[in-house]
DNA sequence: CCTCCGGGTGGAAACGTTTCCAATTGGGAA
DNA sequence: TTCCCAATTGGAAACGTTTCCACCCGGAGG
């Protein structure tokens, strides 16, 4: 592989001149940007990114860290920011935790080796010793959707409680007393924030406010699953199952049809928070919270960078919309 | 942030000595190495891996370049690849093509540039000159899934003619003549494999040979609700239809609620090459091929090693299995 | 005509590692 | 005691960039 030596030998003027021209150009004269240029593409040169990073102390890549990729909200996510990134001259590096600290930790710390120059974060739960000692290290650390206390990174935030509003007006118009919640670990930002809007409105929606109704898994299928067969286990009667993200209304719906089979189940409404492209599919179709994965996934990008440049950046809570499918 | 100089010194040991202390600890006494373990440990020393990549010539990174990450077919397979790749001291750069050629190849460059070790490839199209240029050079390579003429490099891939020799099976027990066959581009070995597969054994299994059943998308949903569109604008008549990935499969459905409505559309039946998670909740339940998204990227990282290792690789097909849901 | 200034350039240092090479040490055999 | 070998060590070169510094040159201003 040809390196810029070579090309500045080929080009006839000094590697000073020839890193100049690769880099942007400037302080350099037409003639020498056009012969560097000339010698690069005929040599096919790339440059060496690690050397590169070594010299100049920046890798031009971003970390993101996120819970579960095999979540839609965030593979969407993750196309989105990677996207951005790329427009934006970055790379990112993805890492997939599985909901797990121990994994993040081990992912913070290959990180923090690669040098990388900003980190999209969605954590699992609180403040880590790894990723205590990355933050003091003066990583710049943009919050994607789950926010973590102390750590006063900018976030860019699904405005949970008024998404579970809309939910609540929804459970409240079709005529529903008798709802089955199925949260997430009250660790993780979001599951608290959704469990505790719910809670806080639950009552003046006409929520029967008994709380063996309510119960909660990890935000994957699995969990939400026994969270779900718990509930029913209580000889509690829902008319309708709230699930409080995408996997989690998977996992609920699993514990229904096998539990109670198929017919019994469809008789159950399901609602969610976060729409899945199936949900039109199914019968009774279901409803859901659609929060703009994409979005947040872009906005993370430009404000991480805008941080990385050294500015400043405001948080933001990004407002949902309700799918409302159950005229259909 | 300190380097492994700082930790030379607090050890008292030479910045050699460190160094091979902390890169395996070959020929270094035992006393050297609890010294510049303690010393690393108390200075939170992490290595430099551009500074380390620079002079070592690898970089321990393994570059996946999958064409859709939202198709959970590749988020499964990169969560996979990725576990696996964490697991024997390696780190996946994810890039995500979005079934488009010229982001693939801007994708390469960037991998070149990060001097990656090899490269897991579920290609798009034919061999583009960026990737002839990185085969040139030497990059060990295992294509994912999809195969692609005149790239001899290994590769780890569904076999599609078994599958599609399972659901041929399944539609002649279920007694369907009329069968909506919804493909993806033949460009892409998949496509093209499971629609040669399925118009060879078409006639054998007693179906329809009337190619107005039959239109290709682009292995997204959209394109796929665009082809189904096509079909039922020939006036056919299909009682079942059968989608070549998972989502042209949703792309299908999707055309045939918009266009013949909900309780019409239920009427039809729907096999699908890649299996859902939610296929179980809607009715009829859609029958499918599973083929093991996991295994496919567990053996491909597998595999990259011992090809970056200097040995040879043979490549495999992974069987498929077929869910039949059609019971229930 | 001389001076000064600024754009352009070449050379060299520096980034943080790994790895080669030569030197030192210790222990066992003669 | 002396010699030799193996194990361990320190020092220095090297990886491919970027960036600093000093220098040169030409043109503008005095």
């Amino acid at each position: 592989m040809s390196t810029i030596k070579d090309v500045a030998e080929r080009a006839g003027v000094s590697l000073g001149t020839a890193s100049r021209v690769l880099s942007g150009g400037h302080n350099t004269s037409p003639k020498a940007r056009s012969l560097v240029h000339a010698a690069a593409a005929e040599l096919n040169y790339i440059a060496n990114g690690p050397a590169r990073s070594l010299r100049s102390a920046r890798t031009n890549v971003l970390g993101l860290l996120v819970s579960d990729i095999r979540n839609p909200f965030f593979s969407e996510l993750a196309r989105a920011a990677e996207r951005e990134a790329m427009r934006l001259g970055y790379t990112v590096l993805l890492a997939n935790a599985n909901e797990d600290e121990t994994q993040a930790d081990e992912y913070l710390r290959i990180f923090a080796s690669q040098r990388i120059d900003g980190l999209l974060l969605s954590p699992q739960g609180p403040v880590s010793p790894q990723l205590t000692s990355l933050l003091g290290s003066g990583l710049p650390v943009v919050l994607l959707n789950r926010l973590v206390d102390g750590l006063d990174a900018p976030y860019f935030a699904t405005d949970n409680s008024q998404g579970i509003g809309l939910v609540l007006d929804w459970l409240q118009t079709r005529g529903h007393t008798d709802v089955a919640f199925v949260g997430g670990p009250t660790t993780i930002s979001t599951g608290a924030e959704r469990l505790a809007a719910y809670l806080a409105g639950r009552s003046s929606h006409g929520i029967n406010a008994d709380d063996a109704f309510i119960d909660a898994g990890d935000f994957l299928a699995e969990g939400a699953e026994r969270a779900m067969l718990r509930i029913l286990d209580r000889g509690v009667h829902p008319t309708v199952v709230f699930g409080a993200n995408g996997p989690t209304t998977v996992g609920a719906m699993r514990a229904l049809r096998h539990r109670l089979g198929a017919s019994a189940a469809s008789a159950i409404e399901v609602v969610s928070f976060d729409d899945l492209e199936w949900f039109e599919f199914v019968t009774p179709p279901i409803s859901a919270v659609r929060h703009d994965a994409a979005a947040i996934g872009r906005a993370g990008v430009v404000g991480l960078l805008e941080l990385i440049a050294g500015g400043t950046v405001a948080s933001q809570r990004i407002p949902t919309t309700f799918i409302d499918r159950s005229g259909s």
